[in-house]
RNA sequence: GGGCGGCUAGCUCAGCUGGUUAGAGCACUUGCUUGACAUGCAAGAGGUCACUGGUUCGAGUCCAGUGUCGCCCACCA
């Protein structure tokens, strides 16, 4: 007697009360953490880790990168490496400090009148209570990062790293203190990097300008000028000449010659300049040394002076007269109206300009000359080009290395120095002589490193170093680099960096290059890149446009498992996708799915449950086929990081193999009447049993919910677990040549399979109820056919629907129309409408027969294809043509 | 100005080193309250793979060019 209650069955899937609770297991169990040693023979697998900004929460792309790391861990830690993923937060040093300069500006505070020192008190305040959300929000996604390792950027490690790191810099000639031309944010009053300078074009005005040329005795003549075409007329302060070019006819008389600075009287060299346009403008251009990159290089070609005009508000100086104390654009405003009454405004023209502005506050970005640190990038660069050439690391998707070698190939040397106070002084010191003494020694150098003056003279560099110079050490830093750590041995280099493309040079480049100066070595072997979650019209996710998805509210609608479902499937790397509802609602059902399929296996545990018997059905065959094959291939695309691939396999072996079929197929024969107990116990046992290794499998996917049933299904049949206790920990399932039963069953099942489809299709072409039985007559094509039809009679029956079976009817009974499949030829029912229906299908399935054997046929038979296609290629061809051919004979006779 | 991508079913996208009849999900049509799941089941329709030319026995895939959309980098003030 065999009973199932509804009532056994786990309930329906509750992702917040499920997911915490699993969650607690795995940390209690220490799952995330590796063991002591590094298990014998085993191989490495190390994730480096973006560290999400301190200030912030989790966005989308976090959830992306998150989950894509913990996939390749999960996997990984299956397979016995020896897996670490190390989790960490960066401190955002600009970043963090626009966001803390805006909480203490309601408190009625600036940084100003807090001062450094209570400044950075109240940043640490501030760090430490928002430093546990992304913790917990990665807990919330399932991120199973070993937090024993957790690390941050302005931690004594991180600190310690930074100053050796630099003091090598130092030594090797790679660091060096000077003035230049730098982007300066007046609002955030700091430096920043050229990646930080976000070019936008935008509308303004091209102004031409007079300037008078200078008479021999040096004053302005009224009547001779030179036209000089601008976009920054209150920049004309600093201006130390003018440039035309060499060949430019127009003004070839009046090089060397000199022009007279509006308001001031300066007098400018006319110099000649193969950079200028002659097309541009007037042809004329001044130049400004001191406020922009171009003038900058020009001047120092031809030795011209550089005077700056700006302060750091971006306010016009004392080197502006009048002028003096003007915000920029004021100036602006009130130099050209002057221009204008003196009559030397020419023209005023409507101008598209690209415009530099601050990543941070959008603020326009002035070039300001001033004394800097700066780390000389090319011999870093080159070496880092070099790996990435000869494949010692590779980037995923491959078209990144052209990117990356276009980038490295013109990158400029890196100002490392920020005004700012949140981040790691420059470990530099200056003796009253000016000597620099660079020191990694955590409380200074004990006396100038020139004249050997005492440390109490000696006073520190104010500047930080830009948050990407601690964050481009994190592979290592975080092992406890400097010292020879055991970590640091046994889990550096690294294998996969994973990240956004949108960091590649930020970040990427960074540690490329860091890496490989400081350690020798790469510092990871792949550079997988993902692509940015856009929302359902292809617009990037911004909280000014509103249209921002939070991670935690979709997992409290539709589950973490859900969510990563739709994040990472049919999604390629470094390609952009945008998330729909309808992408969701795919996770959310998948998941679902998997859930009831589980709920279903579970709930059908015969009582009493006795020893199994009897040997394994056709369907049992046929799914472990399934089962192999799809573990190999699973493996393969978690090997090559095809987390879509390796998605869509899960998916379609689960739902389409497992639970359309599979499950079909037992339900079969766990309810026939003539079952016996202990063949009941074997079906069953056996379908817990490729549900344990697709837990297994599907982990990786879908660890909550993998995990929970993985826990159930111990407890109903121990042996489905192997009694492994929690899944994160169990053994990637191995993969096995199929027997040769198995291979046989997937050919004969597949036969099976497609004469049910056939079955039903007629019985929906020719308008039988759907409930109803129909009687089958099968006329099958040999013995071997005949042998399979009698196998899988159980199934046909069930699942099309059909009683009685005649399998082995014979040919002369054929009525006019019969379908065919590669088992034989068949018809069903007993009245008109189902042959006539078989009669349109199979002169339907006729006429593709044809055309292909025809294309076939031509094929084989063209000598060029034999001579020149791999004798593998030519004969399978002819193999199908043979089958093919074969087939359209079975139906041919009749409906021909 | 330089560089890099995309263009494949109505929509969103997969298609690795060229080799069966180009796939998935969603949407659509038809039929199903099937003892896991209607967040589901079954069957079906839907594509000159942007265009032109080339290489090849064979091209969505390789090459050249064109169009178009997008991104990155950049020193026309």
């Amino acid at each position: 007697m065999t009973t199932t209650s509804r009532s056994q069955l786990p309930p329906r899937y509750d992702a917040a009360s499920v997911e915490p609770g699993i969650y607690d297991r795995w940390l209690a169990a220490e799952a995330f953490t590796p063991a002591p040693e590094a298990p014998a023979g085993a191989e490495r697998f190390v994730i480096t880790q973006p560290p999400p900004n301190v200030t912030g929460a989790l966005h989308l792309g976090h959830a992306l990168t998150a989950y894509v790391e913990d996939m390749l861990v999960r996997y990984h830690r299956m397979r016995g490496d020896d897996t670490l993923w190390l989790p960490g937060v960066d401190h955002a040093g600009i970043a963090a400090q626009f966001v803390l300069d805006r909480i203490i500006a309601e408190e009625g505070e600036t940084r100003a009148s807090l001062g450094r020192e209570r400044y950075l008190e109240r940043m640490w305040q501030f760090i430490n209570a928002t430093r546990d959300t992304i913790g917990q929000q990665h807990r919330r996604l399932g991120a199973s990062l070993d937090w024993s390792r957790l690390r941050f950027t302005m931690d004594e490690g991180s600190a310690r790293a930074v100053r050796v790191a630099f003091k090598r810099l130092w030594d090797a000639g790679l660091a060096y203190r000077g003035e230049a031309l730098v982007n300066w944010c007046p609002r955030c009053r700091t430096t920043i990097s050229d990646l930080e300078n976000i070019k936008h074009e935008e509308a303004g005005t091209l102004w031409t300008i007079r300037y008078h040329l200078a008479r021999p005795d040096g004053s302005s003549d009224p009547d001779a000028w030179i036209s000089v075409a601008t976009t920054r007329p209150e920049t004309l302060f600093g201006d130390t000449a003018v440039a035309v070019h060499p060949a430019d006819e127009r003004y070839a008389k009046l090089v060397g010659r000199e022009a007279v600075l509006p308001f001031l009287g300066r007098r400018l060299p006319i110099v000649a300049d193969d950079h200028v346009e002659r097309e541009f403008g007037t042809g004329a251009v001044k130049i400004t040394p001191a406020h922009d990159f171009d003038d900058y290089e020009l001047a120092k070609r031809h030795g011209l002076p550089m005077i700056s005009v700006l302060d750091e508000d971006a306010r016009l100086n004392e080197q502006t007269g009048e002028f003096a104390g003007l915000d920029r654009y004021d100036a602006r405003t009130q130099v050209v109206e002057r221009l204008r009454e003196m009559g030397d405004l020419e023209r005023e023209d409507p101008h598209q300009l690209v415009i530099g502005r601050c990543d941070r506050c959008g603020t326009v970005v002035e070039p300001r000359l001033s004394v800097q640190w700066f780390v000389r990038v090319k011999p870093l660069a080159d070496r880092a080009l070099a790996s990435v050439r000869e494949g010692r690391t590779r980037i995923i998707p491959g078209h990144y290395e052209k990117v990356f070698a276009h980038w490295m190939e013109n990158i400029h040397d890196w100002a490392v120095g920020r005004q700012l106070w949140w981040g790691h002084r420059i470990p530099a010191w200056y003796c009253p002589d000016e000597h620099i003494t660079v020191s990694d020694a955590g409380d200074g150098p004990d006396a100038c490193a020139d004249c050997g003056r005492s440390a109490a003279e000696l006073t520190q560099e104010t500047d930080i170093f830009d948050t990407w110079f601690s964050s481009g050490l994190w592979p290592f830093s975080t092992l406890g680099w400097p010292e020879e750590t055991p970590d640091l041995r046994r889990f550096y280099p690294t294998q996969v960096m994973e990240t956004a493309y949108e960091i590649l040079f930020f970040w990427v480049a960074r540690m490329m290059m860091l890496g490989l100066f400081l350690t020798d070595v790469e510092p990871f072997q792949t550079v997988y890149l993902h692509g940015i979650v856009r929302d359902p019209m292809g617009s990037k996710m911004s909280k000014t446009k509103g249209n921002v998805v939070d991670p935690l509210e979709m997992i409290e609608d539709i589950g973490a498992d859900a969510l990563r479902v739709a994040l990472v499937s049919g999604n390629a790397p470094g390609v952009d996708q945008r998330l729909t509802d309808s992408k969701l609602t795919g996770g959310r059902n998948f998941t679902n799915k998997i859930w009831n399929a589980a709920r279903f296996v579970l709930g059908a545990r015969p009582d009493p449950m006795a020893e199994p018997t009897g040997d394994d059905s056709l369907a049992e065959r046929w799914i472990r086929a399934r089962l192999a094959a799809t573990i190999e291939r699973a493996t393969r695309q978690l090997d090559a990081l095809d987390l879509a691939g390796y998605s869509a396999t899960i998916h379609e072996f689960a739902w389409s193999d497992y639970c359309d079929w599979y499950l079909e197929m037992a339900k079969v024969e766990l309810r026939r009447d003539d079952a016996s107990d202990g063949e009941r116990a074997r079906v069953w046992r056996r379908t817990t049993r490729v549900l344990g290794d697709l837990l297994r499998l599907a982990h990786p996917l879908l660890p909550f919910m993998s995990e929970a049933i993985w826990q159930s299904l111990a407890e109903a049949d121990p042996r489905a677990t192997r009694g492994e206790g929690l899944l994160i920990c169990a053994t990637w399932p191995e993969g096995v040549n199929p027997a040769e039963s198995e291979v046989a069953a997937e050919r004969d099942m597949s036969a099976i399979r497609d004469l049910i489809r056939a079955v039903r299709d007629q019985r929906t072409v020719s308008g039988s109820p759907a409930g109803a039985w129909l009687p089958l007559h099968v006329v099958p094509a040999g013995d071997a056919e005949r042998r399979v039809l009698g196998e899988g009679a159980r199934y046909l029956e069930a699942l099309a629907r059909v009683r009685p079976l005649d399998l082995d009817a014979a040919a002369m009974d054929r009525p006019a129309s019969v379908g065919t499949t590669s088992l034989g030829t068949f018809w069903i029912g007993a009245d008109g409408a189902a042959a006539q229906a078989a009669g349109a299908r199979a002169t339907a399935r006729q006429a593709e027969l044809r055309e292909q054997v025809d294309r076939l046929r031509a094929l084989v038979s063209n000598e060029a294809f034999i001579a020149r296609a791999p004798a593998a290629v030519v004969e399978r061809e002819r193999a199908r043509l043979g089958e093919l051919e074969s087939q359209l004979a079975a139906v041919g006779e009749d409906a021909g």
